[in-house]
DNA sequence: ACAATAGTGTCTGTGAGACAGTATCGA
DNA sequence: TCGATACTGTCTCACAGACACTATTGT
């Protein structure tokens, strides 16, 4: 009968599949881990120690694992390169060109995380790259040699903070726990990328924060107040 | 040395990696293809024919194979079950749960693609599954049984439609050469899930379209006139 | 003439953008 | 008092929302 030899075809054709004589790519994670320091917009990079693009600059990255879900495997991933636990953290793109990485064919699924620098303390990976901070702005506008297909997973980072940023919340996640307005609509002009008017930025941001009982002091001019975010 | 130890770690752990020793997900892609019939959002489907989920909806997806891109897997995808060529899709999101699919590990990544209902010959796929068309609104409102996480997807491709509506001109891919105002507002109102006012539609859609020389006729009332998307 | 749908003119409220002003600190 | 930065009041203008009106067909 038809129908039981169809059954049987997908029960073969699965088993088969399955087994390790079907040929898979591999899957991984690629980790944007963003930050804002000294005024610019960070990310999280390592230098790259072996070929191909060998010195080049790259994403910290892992396998995803058999036993573990594709968001568990970025959060191991932000953990392992980055050393950070509990930051906000979404999925962005998946890349998925066959040569994009010459050794070996990887679909690799990108995230981004955003994190306040004062969490960051850059410390060895496990493979014993170095991570630094890089100028994303920077990078994207230069020519220098970025590993694989990472510069357009930068691209495709940097805009979904400048679109959420607009749409969302997303900011607070840069800040640390009390902020002033001021330090609050900086960020906020680092990630659209353009001066904001003080007023508007506040009317906009008013409903977001709940201000605290302190406030800065020390400097030469008028104190600012501390608020926090209102989540 | 260290250094040639470690470069020499790591070409043994690609080598491990990729060999057939270590174990990897199977890729696939999932494919919503909406359309817009009978004044309904619609999404093509199919009904699981085996165990698991015998029975329930479905979407059609594909694996990817190692000599094609992930894109390229859902072009295929797209050709194989719904017979449709050149036409609007994008990524909308992986999903990568570790039971999502209970007979293997399987990383998904979902497709959106949209199409004018008249390009649409519904025909059994390789797999001979019957494909259908679905209402999604109706399906996402019920609780019919929808294969593996696919409700999920559905949903997100919804989600997707709507709020690219707001912000694009994605809905022009599910309109024909040319179309009527009244035609396309009923699209938007659709794709949005609410009544829009005429003179403010027409306004806003005013710059994306460019009038044809003919109208409707026929009908008891007066004639419309066709437009065309100036892409 | 009438029913039915296509298409337009215009008022209003809301909110972003812009700018000018006031407030409060240290020196 | 002055320089510097924090903070606020308010005008304007564009645009979405709402509604009323006119236009053109077949019966």
């Amino acid at each position: 009968m038809a129908k039981k030899d169809k059954i049987k075809a997908e029960q073969e054709f699965l088993k088969t599949y399955s087994s390790e004589a079907f040929e898979k790519p591999s899957v991984a994670v690629d980790i944007l881990v963003f930050t804002v320091e000294d005024g610019r917009l960070k990310v999280v990079t390592v230098r790259r120690q072996e070929y191909p693009f060998k010195g080049d600059l790259a994403l910290p990255g892992v396998f995803v694992g058999m036993s573990e879900s594709v968001d568990d495997a970025a959060k191991r991933g932000i953990r392992e390169e980055a050393g950070l636990e509990d930051i906000y953290f979404e999925q962005l793109y998946t890349f998925g060109e066959v040569d994009r990485d010459p050794r070996m064919r990887v679909v690799s699924i990108a995230y981004m995380a955003l994190v306040p620098v004062e969490k960051i303390h850059l410390r060895t990976g496990l493979r014993s790259e170095k991570t630094e901070l890089t100028d994303v702005d920077e990078i994207l506008g230069s020519k220098e040699g970025i590993a694989f297909d990472h510069r357009q997973i930068i691209e495709c980072g940097r805009e979904r903070i400048r679109s959420k940023t607009e749409t969302t919340s997303i900011a607070f996640n840069l800040m640390p726990e009390e902020f002033t307005l001021p330090e609050l609509q900086k960020v906020y002009e680092i990630l659209l990328g353009k001066k904001l008017y003080k007023a508007n930025f506040r009317k906009k941001v008013a409903e977001l924060i709940s201000e605290t009982d302190h406030m800065t002091s020390g400097d030469a001019h008028r104190p600012s107040r501390y608020y926090k975010f209102k989540g």
